[in-house]
DNA sequence: TTTAAGTGAATGATTGTTCACTTAAATTTG
DNA sequence: CAAATTTAAGTGAACAATCATTCACTTAAA
């Protein structure tokens, strides 16, 4: 039996994410995709039962690395400024250095994709963030919230501010580009805001 | 001189936003576009020079609507809080009242096309806001704060509420609706990081 | 020899766009 | 006032190109 060349599935998805940052959801092509990658457009459908599940698949596996590393030396029992900390972090790091993987993952979430793909995501930190909210509130170091409050308030700016890197420029179109002191300015009114 | 229906024109458009909301820009193509709207493919290029215009036009347009509301009845010569508290209810409740716009802004924001509108919209709002946090900080009613830093924290949280609200989940996935107790808790948070 | 990986060419369907044409309203003419 | 003319709106069928997908086939490793 041959075995399979997991280079060229990889390649496959690396590209495929490649297309659809540059050019959209349009812009990707099983045909192109297949040319790019140096492939038959047959092999493609080896690895994936169609456009859709190619799409789907490594939407849910980029949002899966990114959630790992985004836990990477966090733990939900820490002092809570020091975790938000932690992950505020991580995911800046993540983002900034994977800047293709992150705009394809923005792009995802706010298309009619990322609803399916939302499903999909391993609840496992949805559960250790309810965890180290609730050692938060419990131990006084932040004030009781409903979820969605509490996330909203305290990763959304964060988010904001990637975005804008990301993009390039800030609010009146000057470049911008985002370093650990805007971070930490940023935090820290965040942690203001968040404490009893 | 035969003269042009303009009712065909805005039912094209709002035709082309209930596509892509509903199926992404993958599922705005300009035949179907056409038999939703009721006429020939044909018609659709007299209005627009081809299908990037035609989403392009859209887009810049949707985001000029939205942000002439979001001015509604403020002035950069308000109050920090007041003014800031303006601008979170007019923009909740357009996003809640139009959320098929809504959807469809979010998406282009967060797409290729995104790059390209942003350029083609008016400055006036960007001149209004850096005149509103001038003078916010110059009352010292606002900590000093680069723009950028300002606007994650003062808009983004509001931002994340809202797209909770329209994913009609919150963060466990239980349903969530936003209402103006959650809206007015996320803005006494902000206000509180903001103030000096 | 067996098995699955991998292929290039071909499938019919759909794509964005155009074109020769008809229709209707405004304007000019008688 | 009405008939003739002009002008642009609006059309349905058609275009080549491209689309996602498949299939008969080859290749390579177990």
């Amino acid at each position: 039996m041959r075995i399979r060349d997991e280079k060229k599935e990889s390649l496959i998805k690396q590209k495929a994410i490649e297309m659809i940052v540059k050019h959209g959801f349009d812009g990707l092509s099983m045909q192109k995709l297949a040319k790019a990658a140096k492939v038959s457009p047959a092999t493609i459908y080896i690895y994936f039962k169609d456009r859709e599940d190619l799409i789907e698949t490594i939407s849910v596996e980029e949002v899966n690395t990114m959630t790992e590393l985004t836990l990477k030396g966090f733990s939900p029992d820490m002092p809570f400024e020091k975790g938000l900390k932690k992950q505020w972090n991580n995911r800046a790091a993540y983002w900034i250095n994977n800047p293709v993987q992150a705009r394809f993952m923005e792009q995802v979430r706010f298309s009619p994709i990322g609803q399916k793909v939302h499903c999909k995501i391993k609840q496992e930190f949805s559960n250790i963030m309810r965890e180290f909210v609730g050692n938060a509130i419990r131990n006084k170091e932040l004030i009781p919230l409903q979820t969605e409050v509490f996330w909203s308030v305290a990763y959304a700016p964060l988010y904001q501010l990637i975005k804008f890197h990301l993009d390039g420029r800030g609010m009146h179109n000057e470049s911008f580009q985002l370093d650990t002191k805007t971070l930490n300015t940023a935090f820290k009114l965040v942690i203001k805001s968040l404490k009893p």
